[in-house]
DNA sequence: ATCATATTCCATTGATTACTTGAATACTTG
DNA sequence: CAAGTATTCAAGTAATCAATGGAATATGAT
């Protein structure tokens, strides 16, 4: 091999490298899952990955420079956003491949959802499965600003927040799925304990919206586009 | 949100990030690709990638305590291999997205390709398409033991090092299409350029086994199974 | 056993990274 | 134009990482 393809290689494999550095962060990867949610400021996006807005934006500025995600101007607020759907399948994928292959994520899983995880429980499939035999009710227990921005067709939004207030519109005579933001979210299984107190038969499903748009679902996104 | 549901989150992203710290370096990148090509030892990948063996093994072992490459030992070789498909799968979307969103990327290649990219040249959907239209030659220009590790249903080997003592075998009446390691290996541009010379009717395909195995073209494996 | 070979481990170097704090910028709104 | 707010920039610190060269392991052959 010449010394000119050396410097050919090494060069693009950085520049892939620079990608990879960019997922090889918790907190940006926590980042782009958030983002896959909908569009969101610097300033809730810090408080709700419990960071200074300083050091969101930076990691966020590390994000935009290999063009993960995107900037524009709202008012006095700054919104970022994936730059596509692609991005949301590239982190689900290494989701799923860190599921597979990393013992540890099943052990952390196991040490703080314990039996939590053993409530009933669904993933994408079976979703899939129940919704077309019919006769289910599907909940989006995710802030009603990440609603707005994209949830499955035919779900009713009731924010964890505020369940209690939204138990009313629930029927009592049907199988209601909860589901969140995805596998590290615990809004669900929190929302179908409080509905199972309350008489509800209800049980969560482990995937959220990147998985559901993966699965091709239909999904539903209301006001302004994002 | 918990003390709890915090400290779950950071550990699961934390997680996903020794994944992503991985694919962070170039020289593991390149040598996830090399080893998407078939299982190889440490001092062939270290003399493939113009490293030391020592810093080669650790890169591997880095890579290896995140599951995404197995080792054998052979003898007095160890031999290191992708874990599973999966692997090569994210290799290969990382690599797609480079190419999509880093601006970077497309100029190198111009750079150091320039014009010898514009020379006759096709896509792995192209590739299919001409293979179902039929009457074409495919050619393997990768070193023998990768063609033997996997490579595409029907192709001949002819690599590159020793291209002219094969040609003899090739038809002079029919389409050739030589395929390498994928759009960072020239070996197959540098295969149809000698071809061309010698009178052949040659163009290049710009991807790589890893594509046609995500394509779901056939590929034939020689020998003792992986 | 002893030697040779392939690989890994270890200590050190210089370079990069995450995070914090406080100041600077870039907008919008009055 | 001035004031206010959201975001970014800059500098400093502690931690981590890539690469090197040499010592240590492990296996196979003599």
């Amino acid at each position: 091999m010449t010394m000119r393809d050396r410097e050919f290689k090494s060069a693009m494999y950085e520049s892939l490298a620079r990608v990879g550095k960019a997922i090889s962060s918790g907190r940006r990867i926590e980042l782009l899952d958030l983002l896959s949610q909908g569009p969101r400021t610097v300033e809730s996006l810090a408080s709700e990955v419990d960071q200074t807005i300083s050091n969101t934006s930076q990691h966020l500025q590390v994000l935009r420079r290999v063009n993960l995600v995107q900037t524009k101007r709202n008012g006095t607020y700054i919104t970022y956003a994936l730059a596509d759907d692609q991005i949301a399948d590239l982190i689900r994928s290494l989701r799923l491949m860190g599921m597979t292959h990393l013992a540890e994520m099943r052990v952390t899983m196991e040490r703080f959802l314990g039996d939590r995880t053993r409530l009933d429980s669904i993933d994408g499939l079976e979703l899939l499965r129940l919704m077309q035999a019919g006769s289910i009710t599907l909940v989006d227990v995710r802030p009603s600003a990440e609603y707005r921005a994209g949830h499955l067709a035919g779900a009713i939004s009731a924010p964890l927040c505020d369940i209690k207030a939204r138990m009313a519109e629930l029927p009592r005579d049907q199988d209601i799925a909860a589901y969140c933001r995805g596998p590290f979210c615990v809004m669900a299984i929190d929302a179908v304990e409080i509905l199972v107190r309350n008489g509800f038969r209800a049980f969560h499903v482990t995937e959220g919206i990147a998985d559901f748009r993966a699965l091709n679902l239909a999904i539903e996104t209301e006001g302004a586009p994002a």
